[in-house]
DNA sequence: GATTGTCCGAATGTTGACAATAGAGGTCCG
DNA sequence: CGGACCTCTATTGTCAACATTCGGACAATC
């Protein structure tokens, strides 16, 4: 079993997750609104790919909670309701938790000289001002890195899940949460600077907060007007 | 199309699920051993269904984490090695604890005296010796019922999505584990009161304790030769 | 003798045609 | 005029054939 150090294996991509990634692209571009009906041989003829690998790359779509279908109904983008806000959040914080408590016992110096890096960047888009967009981009690339650090296979797997459904409602509702500018660095410090003490109770007990800290900012900072 | 007595009943559903439904059937009696290659077109031959309505299922299987597929190399049975179920039992503790918790909120009168039938039956299954497999069977029934009793849609999808390698695992796994069928009947009882006390806390305390002592047992009773 | 290039059988990935279904809208009858 | 029924169409479910890829066996080369 030789592995070269900086070779990661080239694994080849079949059309269906091509098709997978132009969709998600699409909806979170929003040219798929919440509750659109995604129907296949549509997609099919934009994408310039059969109908079946449409049908298989938006089955993928469904594990990641994208998209919901029915049978002999079709696909539909999901609908984000407060309900299903309140389900993604709880969840998450459970997953954070102990990923959070996870990395904190098995992450490298590298590893937080990486996380280090995406925090970095976080500031530095921060300070120039680029859209929210860019930044929820970045933080949702560093919860990515600390579930990666964890080594846990089948916990990534679970973030992945439900990662979709809360970068897309992030995006849809962020707009009146100012707040999330100035506290997304300092909050994001705290969690390497957890992970580097190795304390896994703290890392686990900051993951928690982060995460229902941030739900509640968000909720209220919209008010109870959730549709 | 020629006609097969008694295999001619899956139309209503979807090929796919019934093909899925079979398929699973036959892991967990034992006729593809972990490791076992699942060949489409085996399959579709043996189910009368064409290999895309078993590629279908095949992917469901694969979100269920019961089998494993690489790209052009097709589907094998998972195998679960000692990193695997440490990986299993870590995150069912942390789903788990939210299961409880999420529960002793909002259980019923009629769901608490749904979850008491099923440890009865537990018990009575016990005491009449029947086979650890039933036993187990129960068990899992039993956590399936938390999961609904929460009405945490995703909260279940992430149960599910672990629930057969869990299952599959203790089937394997839990012939040297005698004094499982002494604590089995005893935890869920506590389970239950926990729920019906109300208290958060406690039952999350309790769900995870279950999950963890469980697997300490059954790793102490099975000795440190996993492979 | 080890490495590289090439061929071959087997299995999967992809495709377009065919069948089944749900939902809409019209029609008939009370 | 309203409701049950029926047809009709758009859309998805299923299928069998075609194209691509993998892994190993064998031969050529240094």
């Amino acid at each position: 079993m030789d592995e070269v150090p900086g070779l990661r294996s080239a694994q080849r991509r079949g059309l269906a997750e091509e098709a997978a990634d132009r969709i998600r692209e699409a909806i979170f571009d929003g040219a798929f609104p919440p509750g659109a009906p995604l129907r296949e041989v549509e997609l099919a003829a934009a994408l310039r790919v059969s109908r079946g690998s449409v049908r298989e790359g938006l089955t993928r779509l469904d594990r990641e909670g994208l998209v919901e279908s029915e049978w002999h109904r079709g696909c539909r983008v999901r609908t984000l309701s407060a309900a299903d806000a309140d389900e993604l959040h709880t969840l998450r914080a459970a997953l954070d938790e102990l990923a959070m408590r996870t990395a904190a016992a098995r992450a490298t110096e590298a590893d937080l000289a990486g996380l280090g890096d995406l925090v970095a960047g976080l500031e530095r888009a921060r300070d120039l001002d680029a859209p929210t967009a860019d930044l929820i981009a970045l933080d949702m690339r560093f919860h990515d890195g600390v579930y990666r650090v964890t080594g846990h296979r089948r916990l990534g797997e679970a973030w992945a899940a439900i990662r979709s459904q809360i970068y897309l409602f992030l995006l849809i509702r962020t707009r009146g949460a100012e707040d999330y500018r100035d506290l997304v660095v300092e909050e994001h410090r705290d969690l390497v600077e957890a992970l580097r003490s190795g304390d896994q109770d703290r890392a686990a007990r900051l993951g928690t907060e982060h995460v229902h800290g941030g739900y509640r900012r968000l909720l209220d900072g919209l008010g109870a007007d959730v549709d």
